[in-house]
DNA sequence: TGGCTTTTTGGCTATATTGCCAAATAGGGG
DNA sequence: CCCCTATTTGGCAATATAGCCAAAAAGCCA
């Protein structure tokens, strides 16, 4: 049931698990406005270049983004822009508890 | 830039990670076709019954899914069934990934 | 109550992730 | 070639995650 799928499972994974960090969601989110070199997302992040480099690189590994080297700098791209949308849904996600917070202060109100 | 949205994008990526693991993804693709409780989605899983008890506290913990005691039996369910739309995104970049690996094996092959 | 089933918790070890610094690499322009 | 900028890599310490076992908790039923 669960071993037959597992490989794929864990191919999924890899590439979730890519996007479960803040600094690489941000880069996901100005990747989609367009491209943008490691030196202008690192200030926009202000964290190290090093460390900032490495989030790339993990997102890279993940077959998220693309990677095009143009004089001594890096442009990064999305590959497949319709990582945007996913968001909408783990939006929803965080209304639904939003939502469930407020009954419960409400009950313990009355 | 960065540090105006880190509480919203931090919240994200809580969401996100949770969804990251295996075994986790199986539980929501199983719970995607109904409530299940701890015992059967063990059985699926084949892993010690702690563990997979320990997963759906991460998936509860970040509002995935809900849980419902009934005797001595504790069913989940999704919270947001909109979460299966979520791996559409998944699989097309895994689909781009392979077709990239594709075309570079003809490449070298010629 | 005692025994059975189901689930959670605590504790431990192994492994992975994150972030910084320092150093290496690479490209461009005097 | 040397210097400056941009990026990656190596290494390290702190923290987080995953999985198992053992034990506790909670519900049912006789």
């Amino acid at each position: 049931m669960y071993q037959t799928q597992k490989a794929h499972l864990a191919a999924r994974a890899r590439i979730i698990k890519a996007m479960g960090h803040p600094s690489r969601l941000f880069i996901i989110e100005e990747l989609g406005r367009g491209e943008r070199c490691v030196f202008d997302l690192t200030a926009m992040i202000g964290a190290d270049v090093s460390t900032v480099s490495k989030h790339l690189t993990v997102l890279k590994q993940a077959g998220i983004v693309l990677d095009d080297k143009r004089g001594n700098q890096v442009f990064y791209r999305l590959r497949v822009p319709c990582i945007l949308n996913f968001f909408g849904c783990v939006e929803s996600v965080m209304e639904a508890q939003r939502k469930e917070h407020l009954a419960l202060a409400e009950r313990v109100a009355r």
